[in-house]
DNA sequence: GACATAATTCAAATAATGTTGAACTATTGA
DNA sequence: TCAATAGTTCAACATTATTTGAATTATGTC
């Protein structure tokens, strides 16, 4: 994981719209959801649903497959565990093996 | 935590700029780092770590306070584990305690 | 093939963000 | 008080992101 690449995955999580999707297909997780029923769900127009998917796609936090007439969606759940952990990782230059992000504060 | 405060915490995380000033300030937890060392450290103008220190801490993620002539910023590392609870806490709808982010993958 | 449904792409308007140099404020020390 | 240092704020400009309705593509059904 290098800067621009999490930049860019945090940056997907930036809008209101996109959190609420990121975290809803968290919640469907390892299925996921097709479009419309994101669409349902948050109560969204399907034309801004589709640029804000787009979004999520092209950081990769969010993977796309065809079924039929449907697209699926899917948080990349692996791709998030990997951005917290380089955030994470140096902490406190790196003391105790992560402990300050397994311990109560730091 | 709610979307709006949480998507603003991933906003401030969206540019590599300030992506390296967060991550930086998470390795010198919990003491942080005054201004200049940032801007040493990241090679960065003065002007513009200014505008980027200032959205981080508008954030929170990032909380400032006096020392003499110098500013010293401090990594809020309490808040990063909520923000990374909010995205995480319902995975696959909190099936396992939580089990999807504990576990290899989902 | 014709039609309905699912979803995207496009274009245009609007809004928000990032960068830079110059000017400014706060603090320390002679 | 004066000069030096640390850091911010301001204004201008350039760039990027967001929203909306209309048009388009893809798939399944009759």
């Amino acid at each position: 994981m290098e800067s621009m690449k999490a930049s860019q995955i945090f940056g997907a999580m930036s809008s209101p719209i996109r959190l609420d999707i990121v975290r809803l297909l968290v919640k469907y997780a390892p299925d996921g959801l097709v479009a419309g029923e994101v669409a349902r769900l948050l109560n969204l127009p399907s034309t801004n649903l589709s640029f804000h998917l787009k979004e999520l796609t092209a950081s990769g936090l969010v993977t796309v497959e065809r079924e039929g007439r449907y697209l699926r969606y899917r948080a990349d759940i692996d791709l998030i565990r990997d951005v917290i952990g380089y955030l994470t990782a140096e902490c406190c230059q790196g003391s105790g093996g992560g402990a300050c992000f397994c311990g109560p504060s730091c």
